[in-house]
DNA sequence: TGAACATATGAACTGTTGTTCATATGTTCA
DNA sequence: TGAACATATGAACAACAGTTCATATGTTCA
């Protein structure tokens, strides 16, 4: 173990262990990332970033099969990052709020960024 | 198959097919967020956004091992996501870039938002 | 109503990821 | 130099996530 801080009984470390959000709030951003983190989801959100879109196109659009589009989805519609209006036989989905196309293009951003 | 769009032949699936980004560009994307879609990870990133410290006050912040907590700080140097200096025998680490907190920020606003 | 189409979903399989445990590497200081 | 400490890393194991395949559900229209 390091020795203690001259100025204070307490290390940093329990410092800041005590200022952290709730595991909760922690997980729960997890969460939200994991569900950024998966190249076919990137792929549909990407592709709903241009316009809303029904399932067949999105099918098109990514170039995966439709079950795996259709399984993404429910991975995104759970997330609250995508939106459904149905028409028909046809679903459209577009995206959700505007804290996605904020975070997507900052990603994208730091993605770009020459290193 | 959906009939096809009176005013063009090629549907909006191809069309945005043609205009996504480089696959690579996408992977590359969902591995940034993969990075960040780990709570380990997010409680790591967490503590450094209050200061910089070295791995045995993060072990500490954080509450895991400290091996898992340096399994975890490999990942995010080698995305760049958090920067190391040494110093004697302590390991320093620091956020790596503005869009790390950027990202960060937008995504807890998100979290945190009512629902 | 029933055929054709659009979408959703369950089960099985496979590859990936995170933790733990043991241990290696690197640094200080007596 | 060697003991003590800080950090890193490899291997093994368990849990999880994504795709595929088969099929169910829901909608239109002849």
């Amino acid at each position: 173990m390091k020795k203690k801080n001259e100025a204070s009984e307490i290390s940093i470390g329990k410092q800041v262990a005590m200022r952290m959000p709730k595991d909760e709030i922690l997980y729960d951003m997890a969460e939200l990332f994991k569900v950024f983190g998966d190249t076919t989801r990137t792929k549909i959100l990407c592709a709903l970033f241009e316009s809303e879109m029904c399932v067949c196109d999105l099918t098109e659009a990514v170039g995966m099969t439709q079950s795996a589009v259709s399984h993404q989805l429910r991975i995104l519609r759970h997330a609250r990052l995508v939106l459904v209006k149905r028409k028909g036989k046809l679903s459209y989905y577009s995206l959700g709020d505007n804290h996605v196309k904020k975070i997507f293009s900052m990603a994208m951003e730091h993605t770009l960024e020459p290193k």
